[in-house]
DNA sequence: CGACAAATTGATGGCTGTCAAGACGTGTGG
DNA sequence: CCACACGTCTTGACAGCCATCAATTTGTCG
């Protein structure tokens, strides 16, 4: 079976490898088994020390901090090939939650062979850095849109990123992939109200630019939505008539 | 000299260490030397991959990641203790760009050695990732603030935080700290406009809640600070009559 | 059909960005 | 010593993006 394992901490950076290769990798010591979780599953739970550790077969979730006036700030969609659990396993607990959107299926590993991986596998706890590092990447970025983008820029952006995330997994075709996601995610994850969000999504289907109904995207014009999701066309970009 | 390293490499977790101690295990094999740079240099750029990774002995300074119209997003403000490059390490590239706001000594090691220190250390390696994972927290800490607090809020919860850790690094003392950023820097790093910032600011100073002039940081009343940094408080907040 | 979650739409208010001008401090040169 | 340039901080006016409230529609499920 093909699959691909992106960010599996068993893969080798910067390449696609087989997802069987991986498995096979991972079976040999550290992994525990599979888990099959339903939509809604809290996987990691903010502040819990989680004896587990997993990385994503299949599937996609969101990871997310809880406020105390309980609002929610989505840090990002979780994806195959994620690695779910770093903090917990090298920290005393977790800093956020983790949540399944979708039908999951997960590797799963213990994390008190955490410390035998970095012991005796020096080069695979190198990738789990690697991941750290690039987690903390696309963090900077999530900055960068909130704190200097309007709303539809935003989305422009998220869906950009989503998009050629997906691709390059292979869930997207022609523009086209699945987004299991409420309109109340994409809001918590950027740091909008879901009213705004709504009209703004309503904006870009008016401008055929790209539509997300019923937990499918479409990019109808990428060009255009790489566009909108650049810093600063806000004065051109609104004053466009609206179709 | 009983200087504290909070977050070097090589420190144990949790726990403060002697400088003497951490730079001693250092001088072993990874320390190259020590570096002095003047406010205005360009430590890191993004895009570019560093042969030498710093642990920042003293001085304080910027994280920040540059955008097509010149806008600026600082990512976080860079401490004693603080490592920087970690991303040049194990990535191809930074991806962002740090500076150094004030003088800073620096104690430098070369990249090339931190393969060897995963292969040879693995403790040092696994505190290496831990640094990472609290990177990551950190910066999800970040996403909540700007995406959910109002400008005065972000201020607040601002000013405790780098209190917070001035004083765990034993740079302040009875609310005073040195903080030698200027109004655009905190600013940029909040999503707010220069102009905002500087009125927010006033306020907290109206209502003799924080005063920060001339590089120093005066918290005049901990506990209102850290309510206003507070979700929600909004209407309360902005209610209250100007002194 | 009724209950519920999710998506949609309109009206209102305010926080915040932008523009513009001035004040203040510092260093340089005449 | 003063004039000037420069960066930073400060303040006021105005516009607009966006949050909030409220109500309706749509879709799903038993």
């Amino acid at each position: 079976m093909p699959t691909k394992c992106i960010n599996c901490p068993l893969r080798k950076r910067d390449v696609f490898v087989e997802m069987s290769e991986c498995e096979l990798a991972f079976m040999q010591e550290f992994k525990a088994g599979e888990l099959k979780v339903e939509p809604g599953t809290t996987l990691m739970l903010e502040g819990s020390s989680s004896p587990q550790l997993y990385t994503v077969l299949d599937g996609m979730g969101l990871r997310y901090k809880m406020l105390e006036n309980g609002e929610r700030q989505v840090i990002s969609f979780v994806m195959p090939g994620d690695f779910i659990g770093l903090q917990a396993g090298v920290m005393r607990e977790m800093k956020h939650s983790v949540e399944a959107s979708t039908d999951m299926v997960l590797c799963v590993f213990d994390r008190r062979t955490l410390w035998g991986l970095f012991r005796d596998h020096p080069e695979r706890a190198f990738d789990l850095t690697w991941l750290a590092a690039v987690e903390e990447h696309f963090l900077g970025e999530s900055l960068v849109v909130i704190g200097h983008m309007n709303g539809l820029a935003r989305i422009a952006r998220a869906f950009v990123r989503l998009h050629d995330r997906g691709e390059s997994l292979g869930l997207a075709q022609n523009g086209v992939m699945k987004l299991p996601y409420k309109q109340q995610d994409l809001a918590d994850a950027l740091g909008l109200s879901l009213v705004h969000t709504n009209k703004s999504l309503k904006k870009l289907r008016e401008r055929g630019i790209a539509e997300w109904r019923n937990g499918t995207l479409k990019i109808l014009s990428y060009g255009k939505l790489c566009e909108m999701g650049l810093l600063d066309e806000k004065r051109e970009m609104m004053k466009r008539p609206l179709i």
